[in-house]
RNA sequence: GCGGAAUUGGUGAAGUGGUUAACACGCCGGAUUGUGGCUCCGGUAUGCAUGGGUUCGAUCCCCAUAUUUCGCCCCA
């Protein structure tokens, strides 16, 4: 038997249906915020990432899913998304564009060579958005709120915003020193990787794992210390922009991210869920003022973030969070005989062209297994063909919750039902959303005025 | 890259070094001649991840591999 690769998940049934909707609240959030989608490759040229994300990086180290193509390239499928983005804004120019800043959002896969466990996979799907060409702080703290509000949007709650920032270079050069200098005397206390950082990339000794322990760690410097003035302003900016927007965050002097493309405001969003482990962390982002001149387009500010769909399921199912996602059809067309089958085939066709979610028998069933079938379909109503009933133009039409049969003209069909259906659809919210029975609305337009499908 | 645990049918699983591998759910069929969801009856693994080894004999013991899963590093 051929199977799945590893790290890899096939994802079918109610588990598709609830990725299909996070994909919708996050096109919905989008569209309000005037993020516009854009679809990059799924592979790049293998340059991209290690200009991009840096050499040092642990993603390019260790977790490039790479290969060589038929005409010897060096193809790497995308561990990120921001690098294909960028490489497409400055490919296409979008720097020309009329309408500025740039404002775009992706959804699509990763690949990074991981070992799999839980809420980290091989192949993986993020949602991200990016804006190019503003710099101004209030950017910043827009794209903390869009992802902020689709969490709150799906229902999650407990989500905990961590800020920081690193600078611009001056600043962060500057550090870069002081922490050198703070740090070698105690280089025989750090840990095997610590003492690599040191060289290559201190910033990040700040949070490993294994040293945070170490009394050195308490005392190490601060980067919100060695700010300059400018990015001290910028970074109080974005926090009195955070505020305006009622969004609760926590300056932490930790956060400095595992990409080397950042600079200024960095943030990571985490959800406060038990057993959850270190996979709290959905969604993360930051400030690439340079990276768009890195990899050869004009000077441009750039900002953006990421979130794990997969992981943010995870939290959804964790917190046990109901999704307003319609199960079953509205009606199940049911025969026996051949005459009735003919006229079973053009009832669902008519019935389905006319909005209506419609089921038939297509396993040679007898009229018992129709009725489990109709059952396990969750079908709101049930259709008996009888050919009898539709020599007088007859149809009889079962409410399947009340049990409850009707003869029905059959040009009245569609009337009927439709007039039917609508009584199932009460509800005490009006989203528009149908709720199943005992599920609860989510959607939280009411509580917030904002968000309506 | 390192470490722990697991791998029996469509599903959940029990089990033993020795003829036909429990039980439950599900599914299909019948009792019920066109109104079911209850009940009863019947059917449903030449098979216990794969490859070696130990043995008269292994699903059960040993080794390796693969996969799953949970940690570490790192990240979403």
């Amino acid at each position: 038997m051929i199977i799945k690769q590893k790290g890899c998940h096939d994802i079918y049934g109610l588990e598709a249906k609830k990725w299909n909707y996070v994909s919708q609240v996050i096109d919905a959030v989008c569209e309000r915020y005037h993020y516009d989608f854009i679809r990059t490759p799924i592979f790049e040229a293998s340059e991209l990432f290690h200009r991009s994300i840096g050499e040092e990086t642990d993603v390019v180290r260790k977790e490039m899913y790479d290969f060589k193509d038929k005409g010897n390239r060096d193809i790497t499928l995308r561990p990120e998304g921001t690098a294909g983005v960028i490489r497409s804004y400055i490919e296409n120019k979008m720097y020309g564009d009329s309408v500025q800043p740039v404002k775009l959002y992706y959804n699509g896969t990763m690949y990074r060579y991981e070992r799999p466990q839980s809420g980290r996979d091989r192949e993986l799907t993020q949602f991200g958005v990016e804006v190019l060409g503003s710099d101004d702080p209030m950017i910043d703290a827009e794209v903390i709120s869009l992802a902020v509000n689709i969490y709150k949007i799906l229902g999650l709650k407990g989500i905990k915003v961590n800020i920081n920032s690193l600078g611009d270079q001056e600043s962060r050069d500057n550090y870069r020193k002081v922490l050198i200098d703070y740090f070698t005397p105690y280089v025989n206390e750090l840990c095997e990787d610590c003492k690599i950082r040191l060289e290559k990339n201190p910033l990040r000794i700040l949070d490993c794992k294994i040293d945070c322990q170490l009394e050195i760690m308490k005392n190490a410097p601060i980067i919100v210390d060695y700010l300059n003035e400018e990015s001290k302003k910028r970074f109080l900016a974005v926090q009195k922009y955070l505020d305006l927007l009622d969004i609760e965050y926590e300056v932490n002097p930790s956060i400095v991210r595992g990409l080397d493309y950042y600079n200024h405001t960095v943030f990571e969003i985490e959800a406060d869920i038990e057993d959850f482990g270190s996979q709290n962390v959905l969604g993360g982002g930051g400030r690439y003022n340079h990276l768009v001149s890195q990899l050869g387009g004009p000077e441009t500010p750039g900002i953006g973030f990421a979130m794990g769909i997969g992981r943010l399921i995870l939290a959804l199912e964790k917190e046990e969070i109901q999704l307003p996602i319609e199960e079953g059809i509205d009606v199940f067309v049911m025969y026996v005989s051949d005459t009735e089958k003919e006229y079973a085939v053009t009832l669902v066709q008519e019935l389905r062209m006319n909005g209506f979610k419609a089921e038939t028998e297509y396993m040679n069933r007898g009229l018992k297994g129709q009725f489990k079938q109709a059952d396990r379909l969750k079908s709101k109503f049930l259709i008996l063909l009888n050919d009898e009933e539709l020599k007088e133009n007859q149809i009889k039409i079962k409410n399947n919750q009340t049990k409850e049969e009707n003869f029905i003209e059959l040009d009245y069909i569609l009337y009927y039902l439709d007039e039917q259906l609508s009584s199932f659809e009460e509800s005490d919210c009006n989203c528009g959303h149908h709720h199943e029975e005992g599920h609860h609305c989510h959607c939280q337009h009411k509580d917030d005025g904002e968000i309506n499908f």
